[in-house]
DNA sequence: AACGTCCCGTAC
DNA sequence: GACGTACGGGACGTTA
């Protein structure tokens, strides 16, 4: 049975452009070029002899825009002009695509493909099948059950199947999904860091951009910012990215029947190209050409290279009332960073850098860092003149190695911002200047390139580095000057920002520098260990499994358990992978199961050696043998510090194994290391905020809270608890805190919901002040679309009244949540600046080493370590006025966990 | 190669 | 789906 031949559409001037890039440059011998015709006839002679078809076209671009041009000005904007070699070809190949007896249609006004598009529509409503001859992907959009692509150049066919398995989309989606993806070349925009395989999960997701465009708030992490930011445009990608079907053409399909070849014409073509060889050798390849503006900032910014320039300088900055003020250094770690130039900024647009370290060929002299120190020195250290940074923290801590104690430190832009809104992810000067300036800043990466090749500071030429450094100072300068009245105007807010934030700043940057000594030898044993009792379990996993697996991988442990063995699936990861989390290999390793248990224990090791006893040697200052970590007092969003390189506060302490890692964080010789932590803090926050009377009565009464939840709840006298009943009711007071459901208390337990249920609301029903203080707390986020701690930090709740009801519930538990969290938060933030005044004003033989949420860790010179307990306790518990005692436990020893 | 995300586990 | 706040390592996939 033989089907009749279908009707092919040629895209003539993808081909045309195609040939041209791919193929050997080719001439005759007048030197004309004749490579791109002899390609495209190449092609066409295949088609025809492929499928000998009695209707076809070839359709080319004609010369002019289209209407895209004139809906988006930079369409194909990125395009280089067509090369003369290319245009001169095109009339000769006109000439012999009619010689060939092909019907060609050349539209003013319109390109190929909204030709083709039109053209295939209407082969389709007469039931004719049509194959669409394209190099070009944006095609894939007309292909349905009787258009199929054909790339004559691949020699592959693609049928709605195709675009399915190719693109990972329908056809009726590919538009959307060119609209996502972007084009380089036709500089459609796109959305940024969105390829192939993102556009697709998400049309997979979301089925339509439209959808995908209602559901932007959904995604997750940095592309799900792109795709925010892209919005507004991508109503235009894709339009732009829409092939046309209704472009009004003289001739429908039927009309374009293919002729009779004139060979005469065809001959006399040939001989002029001398060439009746056809090439068959074909590749691919796009022009780009892409240039970023690079943006100057409009303002006067000062080199100040001489002796004079800075002594003016100087002289200004000890009038002013308040100075902006920056350093630029060779690294983001304070202990390494050495000092390249220091920026100042004291009106709105004006500002100057001082180079000190520029050291690169050709580097221009500049002032000594010993001259420039000594002038800036007085200025730095008087706590009259006002300063305002961003994280002056760092400069701080860079300063005070070379000797300077900078005091003065009024404001910090990073902490405005923080402070007004810590829900906004990032505090960054860069983010904040977009953000509430709209001013797009000089970006590190700019000046100083990135990946293996970026630059340090003291490298980049000072033309670039002095237009950067001076408006880090200016930026922050006019920050300051947009947040500050809105700070002034909430009192609350200017306290919590000047007496608590910012007076934290010195006192973190002397905790971070004093940093903590650690016995990395013990550490290196301790890992040798780990890799000796991991290299067993590894060969016991093998020999279990049968092969040889990655123990680290999830994926693999997967495809073992549940393909291989068989085991079964207890939970699913939040994306539909089958879990292998801790609590699935317990209940498979309690099932009997050997390999989960083997494999449970391997992870424990794993973790310990990979992300503390290897990780904490190399981060030790090999002369003094401690680390310093940074703490970040504009990340949590509760208040709550941070700690990073390393995170001294998830150190282990749970498990016997993880104790170890505390043993190896010591005090110098001779002195003491005392820990000092509150206890209850967020119960006793609870019984605060609430006012419950039983919750009050225990805490006053000093009694076990979670004994006293225990004889509570399960009606038995105190002394009647058992530890298995107290054990739940603790569950069941962190679970309060953390505004957990049933369902997650009875997990937690291990029993069943219903039984969980009725422990809640027992809870409630003896504790009903909780159950009130809950209800107003979630009410009050409702209206006022935030919460607040103690001290007036205020926590926005943007999704509290999202119609998506698990972002809501959600919203609703950090509600319960925040105000706990965020006041014990604000306590001890207090109990430190009063420990730092102390340790400040009596020099005694302590020093702060770490804070860990709810604990602060001392070295203490042994002699002194009854006074320092007495003064320690004394401060901390006096840190706030509560209606329940705060209690603080203290612990000395000789290592961390002896502490404890 | 660099980056982002996922999964997991550590702390309070 | 179901417990708040963090950081980080290794695996893995994607983009460039």
């Amino acid at each position: 049975m033989s089907k009749s031949p279908p009707f092919i559409l040629i895209d003539g001037s993808s081909y045309l452009f195609r040939a041209y890039h791919a193929l050997p440059e080719l001439s005759n011998s007048r030197g004309e070029p004749t490579g791109a015709i002899v390609g495209v006839v190449n092609m066409l002679r295949r088609l025809i002899s492929d499928f000998d078809p009695d209707y076809m076209a070839v359709v080319f671009d004609a010369p002019g825009g289209s209407f895209r041009n004139e809906i988006y000005a930079d369409y194909k904007a990125n395009r280089p002009p067509m090369p003369d070699d290319l245009r001169i070809q095109i009339e000769p190949l006109h000439e012999i695509v009619r010689a060939l007896g092909l019907p060609m249609l050349v539209i003013p006004g319109v390109e190929a493909d909204d030709v083709i598009g039109t053209l295939a529509r209407q082969a389709t409503e007469e039931g004719i099948e049509t194959l669409i001859s394209t190099g070009d992907k944006d095609m894939a959009q007309l292909v349905n059950a009787h258009v199929t692509l054909i790339n004559t150049m691949s020699e592959t066919t693609t049928d709605a199947a195709g675009v399915v398995e190719k693109f990972g989309v329908r056809p009726d989606q590919i538009i959307d999904y060119l609209a996502l993806v972007g084009d380089a070349v036709d500089n459609i925009p796109g959305v940024p860091k969105c390829g192939p395989k993102t556009a697709a999960k998400w049309l997979g997701s979301y089925d339509t951009l439209d959808n995908l465009i209602a559901h932007a708030a959904e995604i997750k992490g940095k592309i799900g910012e792109n795709l925010r930011a892209a919005l507004p445009q991508l109503p235009l990608s894709r339009e732009l990215a829409t092939i046309k079907l209704d472009v009004t053409l003289d001739q429908g399909p039927t009309d374009l029947k293919t002729r009779e070849r004139d060979s005469e014409r065809l001959r006399h073509y040939y001989q002029w190209m001398e060439s009746n060889r056809l090439l068959a050798s074909l590749g691919d390849e796009a022009p780009d050409g892409e240039q970023k503006p690079v943006t100057q900032p409009q303002a006067n910014y000062e080199m100040l290279l001489s002796e004079r320039a800075l002594e003016g300088w100087i002289g200004r900055l000890e009038k002013s009332d308040l100075f902006a003020f920056d350093t630029e250094t060779t690294s983001l770690d304070y202990m390494q960073a050495e000092l390249v130039g220091l920026s100042f900024a004291i009106e709105p647009g004006e500002a100057a850098y001082v180079p000190v370290g520029h050291d690169y060929p050709g580097a221009p002299e500049q002032l000594s860092l010993e001259s420039v120190l000594t002038h800036m020195k007085p200025l730095l250290e008087n706590p009259g003149l006002k300063k305002v940074g961003q994280n002056l923290k760092y400069d701080m801590s860079v300063l005070a190695r070379y000797g300077i104690a900078m005091r003065g430190i009024a404001y910090d832009t990073m902490l405005e911002s923080y402070v007004l809104d810590a829900t906004a992810t990032r505090h960054d000067m860069d983010s904040l200047a977009k953000r509430y300036l709209e001013h797009e800043t000089i970006h590190f990466e700019t000046i100083a390139g990135k990946g293996k090749k970026q630059l340090t500071f003291d490298q980049i030429e000072l033309e670039l580095a002095a237009p950067y450094a001076a408006e880090d100072a200016d930026i922050t300068l006019r920050l300051h000057q947009y947040f500050w009245p809105k700070l002034e105007s909430e009192n609350s807010l200017k306290k919590l920002l000047t007496e608590m934030e910012v007076a934290l700043i010195p006192v973190l940057s002397r905790m971070e520098r004093n940093g903590v000594t650690i016995d990395s030898a013990m550490l290196r044993s301790q890992s040798d260990e780990l890799a000796k009792s991991m290299h067993q379990l590894e060969q016991q996993a093998y020999a279990l499994a049968g092969h040889s697996f990655n123990l680290g991988s999830p994926k693999q442990i997967g495809e073992i358990f549940f393909t291989e063995l068989k085991l079964p699936v207890i939970a699913k990861t939040p994306k539909g992978a089958p879990s292998t989390a801790e609590s699935v290999l317990v209940e498979l390793a309690e099932q009997g199961h050997e390999l989960p248990a083997v494999i449970l224990e391997h992870r424990g090791l794993s973790k310990l050696k990979s992300t503390y006893t290897d990780k904490l040697p190399e981060m030790a200052n090999p002369e003094t043998g401690r680390v310093h970590t940074s703490y970040h007092q504009a990340v949590a969003a509760t208040g709550r510090l941070s700690s990073t390189d390393p995170n001294l506060q998830n150190i282990p302490v749970r498990t016997e194994a993880g104790r170890r890692i505390r043993q190896a964080f010591i005090p110098q010789q001779g002195w003491k290391m005392l820990a000092a932590d509150y206890s209850q803090i967020e119960l006793r926050i609870m019984a605060h905020l609430s006012g419950d009377e039983g919750l009050l009565r225990a805490f006053s009464a000093g009694e076990d809270i979670h004994r006293a939840t225990a004889a509570e709840v399960f009606e038995e006298p105190l002394d009647r608890v058992t530890a298995e009943q107290r054990r739940s009711a603790k569950a069941i007071n962190f679970g309060l805190i953390y505004g957990m459901s049933a369902f997650g208390l009875a997990r937690q337990l291990g029993i069943e919901r219903g039984a969980a249920q009725e422990y809640v609301d027992l809870y409630f029903k003896r504790y009903p002040g909780v159950q009130a203080f809950m209800d107003r707390t979630r009410q009050l986020a409702h209206d006022q679309g935030y919460v607040e701690t103690l001290f007036g930090r205020r926590l926005y709740l943007p999704d509290i009244n999202a119609k998506n009801h698990q972002r809501r519930a959600a919203a609703e538990r950090t509600a319960i949540n925040a105000p706990m969290q965020g006041s014990a938060a604000d306590i001890i933030k207090r109990a430190m600046l009063a420990v730092d005044r102390w340790i400040e004003r009596s020099a005694p033989p302590a020093r702060l080493l770490m804070q860990v949420h709810d604990e602060l860790v001392f070295e203490v010179d042994q002699s002194y370590v009854t006074d320092a307990i007495e003064i320690i306790t004394s401060h901390m518990e006096q840190a706030a006025d509560l209606s329940v005692p705060l209690l603080v436990d203290v612990g000395v020893g000789d290592n961390w966990d002896q502490a404890h």
